[in-house]
DNA sequence: TCCCATGTTAACCATACAGTTAAACTATAC
DNA sequence: GTATAGTTTAACTGTATGGTTAACATGGGA
């Protein structure tokens, strides 16, 4: 009996790219399989079909990205260090690879309608996090009343818009600072949601 | 000779609508036709193919969403307002229709490949405009030195995601609020933009 | 050595889809 | 009425694509 020869990880992370640069339904099965460097039917045996393997690939994307968000909060000492650490833990998942900021931005686009149920509930637990969080700030007086879906997706909505307009921005203006690193994008959100725009605000 | 019995109008909406709907692959030229109901060959006598169809759409919606942008920011009375204008004008575009958002998320998560020339400067001449304004404000003392491009991004992205993730939001957890009013996304925001989320933060 | 279970692929199939065409229809001008 | 120019569509074509299959490889155990 012969052993595994190819592991699912290369196909996954070979069908998580193509289904990041053309969308589920722009990713064409041969493609990925080229990618993984192996035959389409190679896939079929693996994994299974293309919404299988598309199911697969988002559910491992958002189990990585809910689980550093998850460590960056529980390792935070109050609420304030919280929001930090949410910043952060998104930034530098989004700085290492795109692929999850471009199919979580995608299934917005759609609605939701091709995410998997386990992916709807995961969302739902990490808005719940988040919500907790935020409230818990508010009642011990460390945070305005802010609504905790608005700070959430303000968070989320500008770090993938961010990192994934980085080289089409560069194009429009090749003049403009490169592309920002994580630290620097996590700096500039913190720095607005803390501080606000205005001289002299925050803390 | 007879008179055109059917608008290019009518067209334009129904394939914004399956466009934004399922993405520029996804989107099928027969339901564009169906949409708009018409045969297909009346789409490419009118219009053109699926590509020039996506074309007009995109610069269409991109012209709606850049002129109100542009219109906020000139009738404001100074940096400030015009930051409140850019909100409550992005938030009003994606209140009164989810297409543009949708579309403009999907362009986002594949990097602008599908963009069209004229749409890649168009947002170029966008972000000249926020940026000046936001470096305006900064010289004369209103804001602090905040990255235009965060800034920006922080805003569509909050507004698009929030838009778009409404009915998400409400099958994840149906005793939560219902979908935010543009109003209320853009108050939201502005609170965050100018007071930060710390209490007594703000001018 | 010969099995046989597992792994791998080329070739194939059915379908769905973008795009075309030729014919039918309509309205106006004469 | 009928010729004409513009409008609309049913039906068609070619191809790309998701999915299957039947054959081939490989390696370990009897």
């Amino acid at each position: 009996m012969g052993t595994a020869g190819v592991d699912e990880k290369t196909i996954l992370n070979a069908a998580a790219k193509v289904f990041a640069e053309k969308g589920y339904d722009g990713a064409r099965v041969d493609e990925i399989a080229a990618e993984a460097g192996m035959n389409k039917a190679m896939l079929y045996y693996r994994v299974g079909d293309k919404e299988e393997l598309y199911r697969r690939v988002v559910l491992k994307g958002q189990k990585t990205f809910t689980d550093s968000v998850d460590r960056a909060i529980s390792s935070a000492s109050g609420p304030e260090e919280g929001i930090a650490g949410i910043v952060e833990a998104i930034a530098a998942n989004a700085a290492e690879s795109r692929l999850v900021p471009s199919i979580i931005l995608r299934e917005i686009a759609g609605g939701g309608s091709t995410l998997p149920p386990e992916g709807m509930a995961g969302i739902g637990r990490l808005m719940e996090t988040v919500r907790n969080l935020v409230n818990d700030g508010a009642e011990k007086g460390f945070f305005r009343r802010v609504d905790p879906a608005a700070l959430q997706f303000m968070v989320m909505g500008a770090v993938f818009t961010l990192s994934l307009t980085a080289d089409m921005r560069k194009t429009i203006s090749p003049d403009a600072p490169g592309p920002l690193t994580a630290d620097e994008i996590a700096s500039s959100i913190c720095g607005i949601l803390f501080q606000g725009i205005f001289p002299g605000g925050g803390e």
